[in-house]
DNA sequence: CGAGCAACCTGCATGC
DNA sequence: TGCATGCAGGTTGCTC
């Protein structure tokens, strides 16, 4: 499920009745997860919840004590509930507010993560990067430092399908396979066209058309397909404006050719071989 | 070192 | 109806 914009609607959402919030503890009902759910979590000493962050896909609460980081896998969700309901079968973790309310994480397929990382004495800017996980990311989306120029220099020679190198998370992060392939969609850049043939215009257009739907997907809550929801429950409504991701054999929304369906490194491409090249 | 691929787990759609 | 198969938004960690 959530990709980049899925996790930054569900962090605007959570930062509005987070932050500021004292936690005191958790319930954890299935502490199996792709790590073992911290025990830390659990204890009811009150800390507080000082922001919300978002690196890559991954949420980061901020607290007076530690960074409690939170990756969502394919199927997870964080909802905030103002009045606990009985949890259902695939809610594994509450984190109560000392005001009363909770925020529950379900995860039916428990391929999401929580982790714990201590605040240090010293304190460095964003000091839970210190996590290996998050310090091997590669630029954001939507960090101005980040270019074509950037993207053009580091490709040379290279032989990559340009589809499974913005999936890799070093040129950037963000993009999982819907936006991957809309993002190539919008640019008109064929798939699987290696990096290395790519000149500053074809990366330029990409840059461009990543931001861009990106940032429509946030304004729009993301894409549900399945399970997705925000802190409220609410689906996104992306999915709607999808143009070439679900919609193999499908014609094409700009040229009516009838949009193929390949497979790249275990996952599904569907592109335009007219449009795209 | 990089690329390719299986594995992690549940639910759902499809086809026999 | 029931069962087997394949596929799904992501990442890790193992081979070659």
């Amino acid at each position: 499920m959530p990709e980049l914009p899925e996790v930054e609607v569900t962090r605007r959402g959570l930062a509005r009745c987070l932050e500021g919030q004292v936690l005191v503890g958790a319930t954890i009902r299935n502490a199996q997860l792709r790590y073992p759910v911290p025990e830390q979590l659990a204890d009811t000493a009150p800390n507080l919840v000082l922001a919300l962050v978002r690196r890559a896909k991954y949420l980061i609460i901020e607290t007076s004590r530690a960074a409690i980081i939170i990756h969502l896998g394919m199927s997870g969700t964080l909802r905030y509930l103002s009045v606990a309901t009985a949890p259902s079968r695939h809610d594994h973790v509450d984190l109560h507010l000392s005001q009363g309310g909770c925020v529950r994480y379900r995860d039916p397929r428990r391929f999401g993560a929580w982790l714990w990382v201590e605040r240090p004495g010293a304190e460095a800017v964003n000091w839970w990067e210190s996590d290996e996980r998050l310090r091997q990311l590669g630029p954001e989306p939507f960090d101005p430092a980040l270019t074509a120029e950037c993207w053009y220099r580091a490709t040379r020679g290279k032989k990559q399908e340009v589809k499974r190198w913005l999936m890799d998370g070093r040129a950037v992060v963000g993009a999982g396979n819907i936006y991957a392939a809309e993002s190539l969609f919008l640019a008109g850049i064929d798939p699987r066209r290696s990096v290395g043939s790519m000149g500053r215009v074809r990366y330029a257009r990409l840059l461009e058309a990543l931001r861009r739907v990106l940032d429509q997907a946030i304004e729009a809550g993301g894409s549900t397909l399945r399970d997705f929801v925000d802190d409220r429950g609410e689906m996104g409504y992306f999915q709607h404006s999808h143009h070439v991701y679900g919609r193999a054999g499908k014609p094409c929304l700009l040229c009516a050719t009838e949009l193929r369906q390949i497979r790249q490194g275990q996952r599904t491409t569907v592109f335009c071989p007219v449009c795209q090249r």
